[in-house]
RNA sequence: CGGGGAGUAGCGCAGUUGGUAGCGCACGCGGUUUGGGACCGCGGGGUCGCAAGUUCGAAUCUUGUCUCCCCGACCA
Protein backbone atom coordinates (compact mmCIF):
# COMPACT_ATOMS: atom_id res chain seq x y z
CA UNK A 1 0.00 0.00 0.00
CA UNK A 2 1.35 3.19 -0.98
CA UNK A 3 0.70 5.98 0.92
CA UNK A 4 0.50 8.59 -2.05
CA UNK A 5 -2.38 6.54 -3.54
CA UNK A 6 -4.64 6.78 -0.45
CA UNK A 7 -7.03 8.80 -0.14
CA UNK A 8 -7.15 9.44 3.71
CA UNK A 9 -5.58 12.19 5.17
CA UNK A 10 -4.19 12.58 8.84
CA UNK A 11 -4.98 15.72 10.53
CA UNK A 12 -3.02 18.28 12.15
CA UNK A 13 -5.32 17.96 15.25
CA UNK A 14 -7.75 16.05 16.53
CA UNK A 15 -11.51 17.03 15.65
CA UNK A 16 -13.23 18.80 18.50
CA UNK A 17 -16.64 17.48 18.53
CA UNK A 18 -15.63 14.55 20.11
CA UNK A 19 -13.93 13.94 23.65
CA UNK A 20 -13.83 9.68 23.54
CA UNK A 21 -9.73 9.35 22.86
CA UNK A 22 -10.69 6.39 20.43
CA UNK A 23 -12.80 8.55 18.21
CA UNK A 24 -10.15 11.48 18.10
CA UNK A 25 -7.42 9.09 17.23
CA UNK A 26 -9.49 7.11 14.63
CA UNK A 27 -10.78 10.56 13.03
CA UNK A 28 -7.56 12.38 13.51
CA UNK A 29 -5.42 9.39 12.01
CA UNK A 30 -7.90 8.69 9.67
CA UNK A 31 -9.27 5.23 10.25
CA UNK A 32 -12.78 6.35 9.98
CA UNK A 33 -15.36 9.18 9.62
CA UNK A 34 -18.17 10.49 11.27
CA UNK A 35 -21.40 9.99 9.44
CA UNK A 36 -23.39 11.32 12.59
CA UNK A 37 -23.59 11.01 15.97
CA UNK A 38 -22.86 6.87 16.50
CA UNK A 39 -22.55 6.31 13.21
CA UNK A 40 -19.22 6.39 11.76
CA UNK A 41 -17.91 5.46 8.04
CA UNK A 42 -14.25 3.14 8.28
CA UNK A 43 -11.59 4.03 5.77
CA UNK A 44 -9.21 1.55 3.72
CA UNK A 45 -7.17 1.74 7.01
CA UNK A 46 -10.22 1.37 9.42
CA UNK A 47 -11.63 -1.30 7.09
CA UNK A 48 -7.95 -2.93 7.42
CA UNK A 49 -8.07 -3.20 11.31
CA UNK A 50 -11.58 -4.61 11.42
CA UNK A 51 -11.10 -6.85 8.88
CA UNK A 52 -8.23 -7.95 10.80
CA UNK A 53 -10.05 -8.07 14.05
CA UNK A 54 -13.08 -10.09 12.36
CA UNK A 55 -10.00 -12.68 10.48
CA UNK A 56 -8.80 -13.62 13.96
CA UNK A 57 -12.62 -14.05 15.65
CA UNK A 58 -13.33 -16.04 12.40
CA UNK A 59 -10.55 -18.42 12.75
CA UNK A 60 -12.09 -19.01 16.57
CA UNK A 61 -15.33 -19.58 15.32
CA UNK A 62 -14.67 -22.01 12.67
CA UNK A 63 -11.78 -24.00 15.08
CA UNK A 64 -15.40 -24.73 17.71
CA UNK A 65 -17.48 -25.77 14.30
CA UNK A 66 -19.29 -22.64 13.64
CA UNK A 67 -20.50 -22.09 10.23
CA UNK A 68 -20.50 -18.81 8.64
CA UNK A 69 -23.42 -17.37 7.18
CA UNK A 70 -25.13 -13.67 7.04
CA UNK A 71 -28.49 -12.49 7.82
CA UNK A 72 -30.00 -9.81 6.79
CA UNK A 73 -30.65 -5.65 8.14
CA UNK A 74 -34.60 -6.09 7.03
CA UNK A 75 -36.54 -8.22 9.60
CA UNK A 76 -39.76 -9.44 9.45
CA UNK A 77 -42.45 -7.90 11.87
CA UNK A 78 -43.63 -11.55 12.14
CA UNK A 79 -40.37 -13.14 13.50
CA UNK A 80 -40.58 -10.69 16.34
CA UNK A 81 -44.07 -10.98 17.57
CA UNK A 82 -43.67 -14.17 18.28
CA UNK A 83 -41.44 -13.99 21.08
CA UNK A 84 -43.18 -10.12 22.45
CA UNK A 85 -40.26 -8.42 21.31
CA UNK A 86 -41.31 -6.44 18.64
CA UNK A 87 -43.38 -4.00 20.46
CA UNK A 88 -41.50 -0.77 21.52
CA UNK A 89 -42.36 -1.02 25.07
CA UNK A 90 -40.13 -4.34 24.97
CA UNK A 91 -37.05 -3.15 22.83
CA UNK A 92 -37.04 0.67 22.74
CA UNK A 93 -34.49 0.67 20.38
CA UNK A 94 -36.16 -0.40 16.91
CA UNK A 95 -35.48 0.92 13.90
CA UNK A 96 -38.87 0.48 12.17
CA UNK A 97 -39.97 1.27 8.51
CA UNK A 98 -42.89 -0.09 6.10
CA UNK A 99 -42.64 -0.93 2.48
CA UNK A 100 -44.24 0.41 -0.37
CA UNK A 101 -47.37 -1.58 0.31
CA UNK A 102 -46.90 -0.89 3.91
CA UNK A 103 -45.88 -3.70 5.25
CA UNK A 104 -43.74 -2.99 8.60
CA UNK A 105 -40.21 -3.89 8.72
CA UNK A 106 -37.71 -3.79 11.29
CA UNK A 107 -33.93 -2.89 10.92
CA UNK A 108 -31.77 -5.70 12.65
CA UNK A 109 -30.44 -4.44 16.02
CA UNK A 110 -30.20 -8.61 17.15
CA UNK A 111 -30.60 -11.69 14.85
CA UNK A 112 -31.74 -14.12 17.48
CA UNK A 113 -35.31 -14.22 16.25
CA UNK A 114 -34.09 -14.35 12.87
CA UNK A 115 -31.64 -16.47 12.60
CA UNK A 116 -33.77 -19.34 14.53
CA UNK A 117 -36.70 -19.06 12.12
CA UNK A 118 -34.27 -19.80 9.42
CA UNK A 119 -32.90 -22.24 11.27
CA UNK A 120 -36.12 -24.10 12.12
CA UNK A 121 -36.29 -24.98 8.30
CA UNK A 122 -33.00 -26.87 8.29
CA UNK A 123 -33.11 -28.75 11.41
CA UNK A 124 -35.96 -31.51 12.34
CA UNK A 125 -34.06 -34.23 13.61
CA UNK A 126 -31.12 -35.07 16.31
CA UNK A 127 -29.21 -36.51 13.67
CA UNK A 128 -29.26 -32.46 12.44
CA UNK A 129 -27.89 -31.42 15.51
CA UNK A 130 -25.65 -30.14 17.30
CA UNK A 131 -24.92 -27.00 15.30
CA UNK A 132 -23.17 -23.59 14.94
CA UNK A 133 -23.73 -20.55 13.15
CA UNK A 134 -22.30 -17.42 13.20
CA UNK A 135 -22.11 -14.22 11.00
CA UNK A 136 -20.79 -10.97 11.13
CA UNK A 137 -23.40 -8.09 10.81
CA UNK A 138 -23.94 -4.68 10.92
CA UNK A 139 -26.76 -4.12 14.11
CA UNK A 140 -28.75 -1.37 13.81
CA UNK A 141 -29.67 0.36 17.50
CA UNK A 142 -31.78 3.18 17.87
CA UNK A 143 -30.42 4.20 21.11
CA UNK A 144 -31.36 7.37 22.66
CA UNK A 145 -27.53 8.49 23.25
CA UNK A 146 -25.01 7.90 21.54
CA UNK A 147 -21.59 7.76 23.22
CA UNK A 148 -17.98 6.99 23.60
CA UNK A 149 -16.83 7.07 20.51
CA UNK A 150 -17.23 3.62 18.50
CA UNK A 151 -17.79 1.81 21.63
CA UNK A 152 -21.16 2.37 21.89
CA UNK A 153 -23.07 3.47 18.61
CA UNK A 154 -26.42 3.28 16.53
CA UNK A 155 -24.91 1.46 14.25
CA UNK A 156 -21.98 -1.30 14.65
CA UNK A 157 -20.60 -4.49 13.40
CA UNK A 158 -20.80 -7.51 15.81
CA UNK A 159 -20.28 -11.36 15.20
CA UNK A 160 -23.24 -13.26 16.90
CA UNK A 161 -22.92 -16.85 16.73
CA UNK A 162 -25.68 -19.43 17.92
CA UNK A 163 -25.64 -23.17 18.99
CA UNK A 164 -28.60 -25.66 19.08
CA UNK A 165 -28.15 -29.01 20.77
CA UNK A 166 -30.34 -32.22 21.85
CA UNK A 167 -29.19 -31.95 25.16
CA UNK A 168 -28.52 -29.41 28.49
CA UNK A 169 -25.28 -31.65 28.79
CA UNK A 170 -23.95 -30.96 24.95
CA UNK A 171 -24.96 -27.44 25.27
CA UNK A 172 -22.72 -27.08 28.37
CA UNK A 173 -19.91 -28.89 27.07
CA UNK A 174 -19.84 -26.69 24.00
CA UNK A 175 -20.62 -23.36 26.08
CA UNK A 176 -17.12 -24.26 27.40
CA UNK A 177 -15.53 -24.56 24.66
CA UNK A 178 -16.64 -21.05 23.32
CA UNK A 179 -15.32 -19.82 26.42
CA UNK A 180 -12.32 -20.97 25.90
CA UNK A 181 -12.37 -20.18 22.05
CA UNK A 182 -13.51 -16.54 23.17
CA UNK A 183 -10.26 -16.43 25.51
CA UNK A 184 -8.05 -17.37 22.64
CA UNK A 185 -9.65 -14.64 20.66
CA UNK A 186 -9.11 -12.09 23.18
CA UNK A 187 -5.51 -13.46 23.74
CA UNK A 188 -4.94 -12.83 20.20
CA UNK A 189 -5.81 -9.51 20.38
CA UNK A 190 -3.46 -8.00 22.70
CA UNK A 191 -6.16 -7.81 25.92
CA UNK A 192 -5.79 -11.31 27.13
CA UNK A 193 -4.24 -9.95 30.51
CA UNK A 194 -7.10 -7.51 30.99
CA UNK A 195 -9.83 -9.30 29.85
CA UNK A 196 -12.54 -11.39 32.30
CA UNK A 197 -15.18 -14.20 32.32
CA UNK A 198 -17.58 -12.78 34.37
CA UNK A 199 -21.21 -13.20 35.76
CA UNK A 200 -23.68 -10.66 34.05
CA UNK A 201 -27.57 -10.37 34.56
CA UNK A 202 -29.33 -13.20 32.15
CA UNK A 203 -32.31 -10.98 30.67
CA UNK A 204 -35.32 -12.67 29.93
CA UNK A 205 -34.58 -15.91 29.45
CA UNK A 206 -31.39 -17.42 32.11
CA UNK A 207 -30.63 -16.40 35.48
CA UNK A 208 -27.12 -15.27 34.63
CA UNK A 209 -25.13 -14.44 31.22
CA UNK A 210 -21.20 -14.35 30.74
CA UNK A 211 -19.93 -11.50 29.82
CA UNK A 212 -16.08 -10.53 29.00
CA UNK A 213 -14.75 -7.62 30.77
CA UNK A 214 -11.86 -5.79 29.96
CA UNK A 215 -10.53 -3.65 32.73
CA UNK A 216 -10.45 0.01 30.55
CA UNK A 217 -10.88 3.25 32.31
CA UNK A 218 -13.12 4.12 29.38
CA UNK A 219 -15.44 1.22 30.08
CA UNK A 220 -18.93 1.43 30.91
CA UNK A 221 -19.11 -1.23 33.93
CA UNK A 222 -17.63 -1.97 37.44
CA UNK A 223 -16.86 -5.08 37.67
CA UNK A 224 -15.64 -7.01 41.21
CA UNK A 225 -12.45 -9.06 41.09
CA UNK A 226 -11.07 -10.76 44.26
CA UNK A 227 -7.25 -10.60 44.50
CA UNK A 228 -5.99 -13.63 42.04
CA UNK A 229 -8.68 -12.42 39.61
CA UNK A 230 -10.28 -15.68 39.58
CA UNK A 231 -13.55 -14.50 40.18
CA UNK A 232 -15.16 -11.51 38.26
CA UNK A 233 -18.68 -10.20 38.95
CA UNK A 234 -20.78 -7.51 36.97
CA UNK A 235 -21.82 -4.84 39.79
CA UNK A 236 -25.53 -4.97 38.12
CA UNK A 237 -25.68 -9.06 40.23
CA UNK A 238 -23.13 -8.31 42.80
CA UNK A 239 -25.36 -9.35 45.47
CA UNK A 240 -26.78 -12.79 43.62
CA UNK A 241 -23.47 -13.58 42.14
CA UNK A 242 -21.37 -13.31 45.06
CA UNK A 243 -24.19 -15.22 47.17
CA UNK A 244 -24.00 -18.24 44.25
CA UNK A 245 -20.63 -18.60 44.27
CA UNK A 246 -20.27 -18.34 48.40
CA UNK A 247 -17.75 -15.66 48.45
CA UNK A 248 -17.90 -12.20 50.53
CA UNK A 249 -18.60 -9.51 48.56
CA UNK A 250 -17.18 -6.77 50.87
CA UNK A 251 -13.69 -8.68 49.81
CA UNK A 252 -14.23 -8.28 45.89
CA UNK A 253 -12.51 -4.83 44.69
CA UNK A 254 -14.00 -2.55 41.93
CA UNK A 255 -12.51 -2.35 38.74
CA UNK A 256 -13.91 0.07 35.99
CA UNK A 257 -14.20 -2.29 32.14
CA UNK A 258 -15.82 -2.03 29.11
CA UNK A 259 -17.74 -5.29 27.92
CA UNK A 260 -16.14 -6.94 24.77
CA UNK A 261 -18.46 -10.30 24.37
CA UNK A 262 -21.41 -11.77 26.16
CA UNK A 263 -22.41 -14.98 26.02
CA UNK A 264 -25.73 -17.04 27.48
CA UNK A 265 -27.79 -19.84 27.36
CA UNK A 266 -31.41 -19.56 26.48
CA UNK A 267 -31.91 -23.32 27.39
CA UNK A 268 -35.33 -24.72 25.81
CA UNK A 269 -37.55 -21.11 26.20
CA UNK A 270 -36.97 -19.56 23.27
CA UNK A 271 -37.12 -22.35 21.44
CA UNK A 272 -40.54 -23.46 22.85
CA UNK A 273 -41.78 -20.10 21.78
CA UNK A 274 -40.32 -20.16 18.32
CA UNK A 275 -42.06 -23.53 18.53
CA UNK A 276 -38.42 -24.76 17.42
CA UNK A 277 -38.40 -28.64 17.88
CA UNK A 278 -36.21 -31.44 17.11
CA UNK A 279 -37.54 -34.99 17.09
CA UNK A 280 -35.52 -37.36 19.03
CA UNK A 281 -34.15 -41.13 19.25
CA UNK A 282 -37.00 -41.62 20.93
CA UNK A 283 -39.73 -40.60 18.10
CA UNK A 284 -40.68 -37.67 20.38
CA UNK A 285 -40.79 -33.71 19.67
CA UNK A 286 -38.23 -32.05 21.66
CA UNK A 287 -37.39 -28.49 21.95
CA UNK A 288 -33.65 -27.73 21.16
CA UNK A 289 -31.18 -26.27 23.32
CA UNK A 290 -29.64 -22.80 22.51
CA UNK A 291 -26.94 -20.77 23.17
CA UNK A 292 -25.82 -17.29 21.95
CA UNK A 293 -22.24 -15.84 21.59
CA UNK A 294 -21.58 -12.25 20.91
CA UNK A 295 -18.39 -9.94 20.54
CA UNK A 296 -18.53 -6.45 19.20
CA UNK A 297 -16.31 -6.27 16.59
CA UNK A 298 -16.16 -2.64 16.89
CA UNK A 299 -16.42 -2.15 20.10
CA UNK A 300 -12.90 -4.34 20.46
CA UNK A 301 -11.34 -2.17 18.19
CA UNK A 302 -12.37 1.21 20.11
CA UNK A 303 -11.18 -0.50 23.33
CA UNK A 304 -7.99 -1.48 22.06
CA UNK A 305 -7.38 1.98 21.34
CA UNK A 306 -8.54 3.33 24.83
CA UNK A 307 -6.01 0.57 26.38
CA UNK A 308 -3.32 1.57 23.67
CA UNK A 309 -2.23 4.62 22.70
CA UNK A 310 0.40 7.43 23.68
CA UNK A 311 -0.11 11.02 23.23
CA UNK A 312 1.38 10.58 19.24
CA UNK A 313 -1.29 8.31 18.53
CA UNK A 314 -2.52 5.17 17.98
CA UNK A 315 -0.70 2.04 19.06
CA UNK A 316 -2.10 -0.86 17.15
CA UNK A 317 -1.20 -4.53 18.38
CA UNK A 318 0.70 -6.28 15.14
CA UNK A 319 -2.10 -8.71 15.00
CA UNK A 320 -4.75 -6.18 13.97
CA UNK A 321 -2.36 -3.31 12.50
CA UNK A 322 -3.08 -1.98 9.28
CA UNK A 323 -0.08 -2.61 8.30
CA UNK A 324 3.48 -4.28 9.79
CA UNK A 325 5.79 -1.69 8.58
CA UNK A 326 5.66 2.22 7.71
CA UNK A 327 8.61 2.65 5.46
CA UNK A 328 9.45 6.27 5.38
CA UNK A 329 11.72 7.54 2.35
CA UNK A 330 14.07 10.31 2.61
CA UNK A 331 15.43 12.38 -0.45
CA UNK A 332 15.98 11.42 -4.19
CA UNK A 333 15.70 7.07 -3.71
CA UNK A 334 12.66 6.59 -5.40
CA UNK A 335 14.42 3.13 -7.26
CA UNK A 336 15.99 2.25 -3.53
CA UNK A 337 12.83 2.45 -1.56
CA UNK A 338 10.84 0.58 -4.04
CA UNK A 339 13.20 -2.39 -4.12
CA UNK A 340 13.25 -2.63 -0.60
CA UNK A 341 9.07 -2.03 -0.71
CA UNK A 342 8.16 -4.75 -2.94
CA UNK A 343 11.16 -7.44 -0.79
CA UNK A 344 9.15 -6.56 2.11
CA UNK A 345 6.03 -7.65 0.30
CA UNK A 346 7.13 -10.45 -1.21
CA UNK A 347 8.23 -12.07 2.21
CA UNK A 348 4.70 -11.34 3.30
CA UNK A 349 5.15 -8.21 5.23
CA UNK A 350 2.26 -5.39 4.93
CA UNK A 351 4.02 -2.67 3.96
CA UNK A 352 2.58 1.00 3.93
CA UNK A 353 4.99 3.19 1.65
CA UNK A 354 4.98 6.93 2.70
CA UNK A 355 6.50 7.71 -0.83
CA UNK A 356 4.72 11.18 -0.26
CA UNK A 357 7.19 13.78 -1.20
CA UNK A 358 7.12 15.53 2.19
CA UNK A 359 9.20 16.64 4.57
CA UNK A 360 10.84 13.61 6.70
CA UNK A 361 9.25 14.82 10.04
CA UNK A 362 5.79 14.66 8.53
CA UNK A 363 6.08 11.55 7.49
CA UNK A 364 7.74 10.52 11.15
CA UNK A 365 4.82 12.36 12.87
CA UNK A 366 2.27 10.11 10.59
CA UNK A 367 4.08 6.82 11.19
CA UNK A 368 3.63 7.72 15.25
CA UNK A 369 -0.24 8.57 14.53
CA UNK A 370 -1.26 6.04 12.47
CA UNK A 371 0.29 3.53 14.69
CA UNK A 372 1.69 0.71 12.42
CA UNK A 373 4.05 -1.44 14.46
CA UNK A 374 7.16 -0.67 12.81
CA UNK A 375 8.78 2.46 10.92
CA UNK A 376 11.52 1.16 8.55
CA UNK A 377 13.26 4.52 7.13
CA UNK A 378 15.72 4.18 3.88
CA UNK A 379 17.56 7.59 3.11
CA UNK A 380 20.68 8.60 1.23
CA UNK A 381 22.24 8.13 4.78
CA UNK A 382 21.10 4.28 5.48
CA UNK A 383 22.39 3.81 1.57
CA UNK A 384 25.69 4.66 1.89
CA UNK A 385 25.95 2.07 4.50
CA UNK A 386 24.07 -0.82 3.04
CA UNK A 387 21.58 -0.70 6.10
CA UNK A 388 17.97 0.65 6.71
CA UNK A 389 16.70 2.41 9.79
CA UNK A 390 14.47 0.28 11.99
CA UNK A 391 12.11 1.22 15.04
CA UNK A 392 9.14 -0.40 17.28
CA UNK A 393 6.46 1.87 17.79
CA UNK A 394 6.96 1.11 21.51
CA UNK A 395 10.38 1.87 21.32
CA UNK A 396 12.62 5.15 21.45
CA UNK A 397 15.44 3.70 20.23
CA UNK A 398 16.31 2.55 16.52
CA UNK A 399 18.77 -0.01 15.31
CA UNK A 400 20.47 0.15 11.60
CA UNK A 401 19.93 -3.26 10.23
CA UNK A 402 20.73 -4.96 7.18
CA UNK A 403 17.80 -6.14 4.63
CA UNK A 404 18.84 -9.41 5.97
CA UNK A 405 18.89 -8.45 9.58
CA UNK A 406 15.30 -6.43 9.13
CA UNK A 407 13.59 -9.46 7.37
CA UNK A 408 15.09 -12.04 10.21
CA UNK A 409 13.49 -9.11 12.76
CA UNK A 410 10.61 -8.91 11.46
CA UNK A 411 9.42 -12.83 10.88
CA UNK A 412 10.67 -13.18 14.58
CA UNK A 413 8.49 -10.88 15.73
CA UNK A 414 5.46 -12.13 13.92
CA UNK A 415 3.11 -14.49 16.35
C1' C B 1 -35.84 11.87 28.02
C1' G B 2 -33.73 15.55 32.30
C1' G B 3 -29.32 18.75 33.14
C1' G B 4 -24.82 21.29 31.18
C1' G B 5 -21.68 23.00 27.00
C1' A B 6 -21.08 24.11 21.72
C1' G B 7 -22.27 25.18 16.15
C1' U B 8 -18.16 31.10 11.93
C1' A B 9 -13.59 28.16 5.28
C1' G B 10 -11.80 20.98 4.69
C1' C B 11 -9.61 21.02 10.23
C1' G B 12 -8.56 24.05 14.78
C1' C B 13 -10.13 28.86 16.30
C1' A B 14 -10.86 34.65 16.86
C1' G B 15 -14.63 38.13 16.07
C1' U B 16 -19.91 43.24 21.59
C1' U B 17 -21.77 49.99 22.27
C1' G B 18 -25.19 45.93 15.66
C1' G B 19 -22.01 48.76 10.17
C1' U B 20 -21.71 43.57 5.69
C1' A B 21 -15.96 38.40 8.37
C1' G B 22 -10.52 37.21 9.95
C1' C B 23 -6.07 34.03 11.83
C1' G B 24 -3.26 29.25 11.85
C1' C B 25 -3.12 24.62 9.37
C1' A B 26 -4.75 22.39 4.81
C1' C B 27 -5.43 23.57 -0.68
C1' G B 28 -3.44 26.01 -5.86
C1' C B 29 0.81 28.64 -8.45
C1' G B 30 6.16 30.35 -8.23
C1' G B 31 10.74 30.07 -5.60
C1' U B 32 14.21 28.56 -1.66
C1' U B 33 14.37 24.06 1.28
C1' U B 34 14.62 18.47 2.74
C1' G B 35 16.26 13.15 9.24
C1' G B 36 10.90 15.05 13.73
C1' G B 37 4.87 18.41 11.16
C1' A B 38 10.17 24.36 6.82
C1' C B 39 10.20 29.44 4.78
C1' C B 40 8.98 33.69 1.35
C1' G B 41 5.52 35.72 -2.24
C1' C B 42 0.88 35.41 -4.74
C1' G B 43 -4.01 33.08 -4.94
C1' G B 44 -8.84 30.22 -4.39
C1' G B 45 -12.40 29.01 -0.76
C1' G B 46 -17.62 31.04 4.01
C1' U B 47 -25.92 32.49 2.30
C1' C B 48 -21.48 32.88 10.12
C1' G B 49 -26.29 25.38 11.52
C1' C B 50 -31.42 26.59 9.76
C1' A B 51 -36.02 29.69 10.00
C1' A B 52 -38.66 33.72 11.46
C1' G B 53 -38.48 38.53 13.96
C1' U B 54 -36.41 43.54 15.65
C1' U B 55 -33.50 47.28 12.76
C1' C B 56 -31.82 51.80 7.64
C1' G B 57 -28.37 47.67 8.63
C1' A B 58 -27.66 41.21 12.28
C1' A B 59 -22.15 36.38 12.98
C1' U B 60 -23.52 39.95 16.97
C1' C B 61 -30.18 41.31 19.73
C1' U B 62 -35.18 38.13 20.29
C1' U B 63 -37.95 33.63 19.44
C1' G B 64 -38.28 28.93 17.39
C1' U B 65 -35.87 24.78 15.40
C1' C B 66 -31.93 21.23 13.91
C1' U B 67 -27.23 19.14 15.04
C1' C B 68 -22.82 17.76 17.99
C1' C B 69 -20.30 16.78 22.85
C1' C B 70 -20.54 15.68 28.19
C1' C B 71 -23.25 14.00 32.92
C1' G B 72 -27.57 11.26 34.29
C1' A B 73 -31.51 7.82 32.96
C1' C B 74 -31.35 3.66 29.45
C1' C B 75 -28.41 -0.56 27.56
C1' A B 76 -29.74 -9.19 24.98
Amino acid sequence: MKRSQLFVKTLREAPADESARNAKLLIQAGYVYKVMAGVYAYTPLGLRVLENIKQIVREEMNAVNGQELVMTSLQRKETWEVTGRWDSDAVDIWFKSRLQDGTEVGFGWSHEEAIIEMMRQYIQSYKDLPISVYQFQTKLRNEVRAKSGIMRGREFVMKDMYSMHSSQEDMDQYYDTVIAAYNCIYERLGLGDSTFVTFASGGAFTKFSHEFQTICEAGEDVLYMNQDHSIAVNGEVLDEASEELHVDKNSLEPVTTAEVGNIFKFGTDKSEKMDFYFTGEDGQRHPIYLASYGVGITRVMGVVIEKCSDDKGLIWPEAIAPATVYLVSIGDIEDEARKLYEMLQNSGIDVLWDDRSVRPGEKFADADLMGIPYRVVISPKTLENQVVEYKARTSSETELLSHDELLKKLHDTKH
